[in-house]
Order: structure tokens, then C-alpha cells, then sequence
DNA sequence: ATTAAATGCTACAAGATTGTGGCATAAAAT
DNA sequence: ATTTTATGCCACAATCTTGTAGCATTTAAT
């Protein structure tokens, strides 16, 4: 199970800033606490901004705000939104057109966890998680 | 979900030879029914063969037979022979330090999926497979 | 107005994964 | 013995992912 780095990154600034979500949060501050290099962080921004989920500030006192209600943003549509979510829906063998009716060896063995898998990613959301449990960051 | 493409050819090439495992298979054979390059076939095939699944035969009338019965070769096994298994047991958001102790926001949601993951990967073999159900190959 | 501190963008660099070329080696067929 | 058809290996090429450099733009503080 392994998602990419930056989908791994995404995740990460977006349940760190769901702590406390109505904070605003520059770039440099999320670099310190995350250890994420400054402009791929930066690119990351953009591609999140652009997905609705946060606001950027530019400026001085500028930084990062949600955009919409934590509870509104699915993992699923995080990874989507830094680099596609399709990658992960595939057959486990890799064959393009493996599917019920036309499986791989290997599909009824697998789907079920594939469809554990997505249950995670569509359903849960930001708002998920116990983050008064957690002492990292 | 998503393995690397090597490991989906591993696992691909084996289990196509798993439907009849005693056969003898060149890998221009394997080449043409699953569609992998020859040279990157032939390095997985050299990796199958260290790890001590399969045996090649050289010279004219060669080929790769299995060296051990398919009910005795794990996907985890196959996996760890073609890139390690490591990367598929990291913590979700890749915190290294993360683990039931000092778990992530994620690790609690997360956790049962990958242990599923690991049930399929570990405790399935290639003898596990109904081949006749396939039409696939 | 000027400065300071922030994000935005584009192009390039480094690294990892995947794919290829060329040749050596092995063994059966002739 | 020679040829044919196999695998084995090494180094390099192409592609994809991840990381960096530099500069433009924006806004608050002074």
C-alpha cells in the first residue's frame, strides 16, 4: 500500500492545518513543522488552492486558509486533486481491460481490498480523524 | 492501491505460468502472451531465479521451469524478490517514526486496511488462483 | 513611496523507475 | 565443429517523479 510522495505531502499539510482549521498557514511555517521543501510545498499550495480546498493570501501576512468545511474534503479527492486518483483503481496486474466480467486471475482475490481501500479514501474526510490523540508534528 | 509495474509483471508472469506448472516456458513465450519487453523480462526473470522460484535452462530448448511447488510461493514473496516490501509498509502519510505508539492522525484508519493488504499478500499463493475461470492471457 | 514578507509561475536539475543494445555464454540440432 | 536458439549481464537511454532556482507579483507595515 503505497500511496506516492506527494500524495503522502498532500495529506499531510491538509490534516496538519485540520487541526486547528481556522488558522491561517504560511507556506514557511507548514515547511518548518512538515519538513517538505519550500517550493514543492508551494507547488502543492497551488494545486490544492486550485482544488477549492484551501485560500491563499499573498502578500504580507499572507498564507493559507481553508476554503470549505473540513468535513467536506474526502481523502480521495486530496490525491485526486495532486495527481489523479485513477492510478490507484487499476487492475492489480496491471491489464487494462481486466474487470468483473473479464477478470485477472488475481481480481477476486483483490477487489475486496481494493474496495476497502476506496471506502477509506471516499469516505473519510478531514473532519476523521482524532488529531487531540496525536503528539507529532 | 498500487504496486509498481515490476512487481505487476513479476506477479503476472507467474501466475501465467502457474496454470500449468510443469510446462517449460522460453521467454519469447512469455514475451508475446503478456506483452513485457524481452530484456526487462528476462531481468525480472534473472531475480525469479536468484530468489529460487523458478530455474532457467540455457541454451537451445531452454527456458524457466518453477523450482518449487506454486503452492509454496507468497505474492509478498515475489514482491520482496523484485523490489522489497518495504515501501508497502510505511505509514500512510510517511512518517517514519510512525507506529501504534506514536501513531499519525492516519494510522488508526488506516491500519486495517493495510493489515488486509498484508493478509493477501502474505498468506496467498500462486496455487491460490482459479486459472480455469480465466479467459484473460 | 519604499521595504519586507508573503504567494505564483516557469523552467530546469536530480533521482528513481522502466526500457534497450550489445555481446558473452550455454546447449541442442545439424 | 558449426549453427541455431536459448539465457546472463552490463552499461546506457528514456521516462516519470521529486526537488530547486530565480524572478514576478501582491499586500501590509513603515
Amino acid at each position: 500500500m503505497k500511496l506516492t510522495k506527494t500524495s503522502e505531502y498532500a495529506l499531510r499539510i491538509l490534516s496538519f492545518m485540520a487541526r486547528k482549521p481556522e488558522e491561517l498557514y504560511p507556506a514557511r511555517h507548514l515547511v518548518e513543522q512538515l519538513k517538505i521543501s519550500d517550493k514543492y510545498l508551494r507547488r502543492l499550495m497551488t494545486d490544492l488552492s486550485k482544488a477549492g480546498f484551501i485560500r491563499s493570501i499573498k502578500g504580507r501576512e499572507g498564507g493559507y486558509v481553508f476554503a470549505k468545511n473540513i468535513s467536506e474534503i474526502h481523502l480521495s479527492q486530496i490525491i485526486d486533486a495532486v495527481e489523479g486518483m485513477e492510478k490507484y483503481m487499476g487492475c492489480v496486474l496491471g491489464f487494462g481491460e481486466c474487470s468483473d466480467d473479464n477478470p485477472c486471475v488475481m481480481h477476486e482475490s483483490w477487489l475486496p481490498m481494493r474496495e476497502k481501500l476506496m471506502n477509506v479514501l471516499n469516505n473519510k474526510t478531514l473532519a476523521d480523524f482524532n488529531y487531540n490523540k496525536i503528539n507529532k508534528y
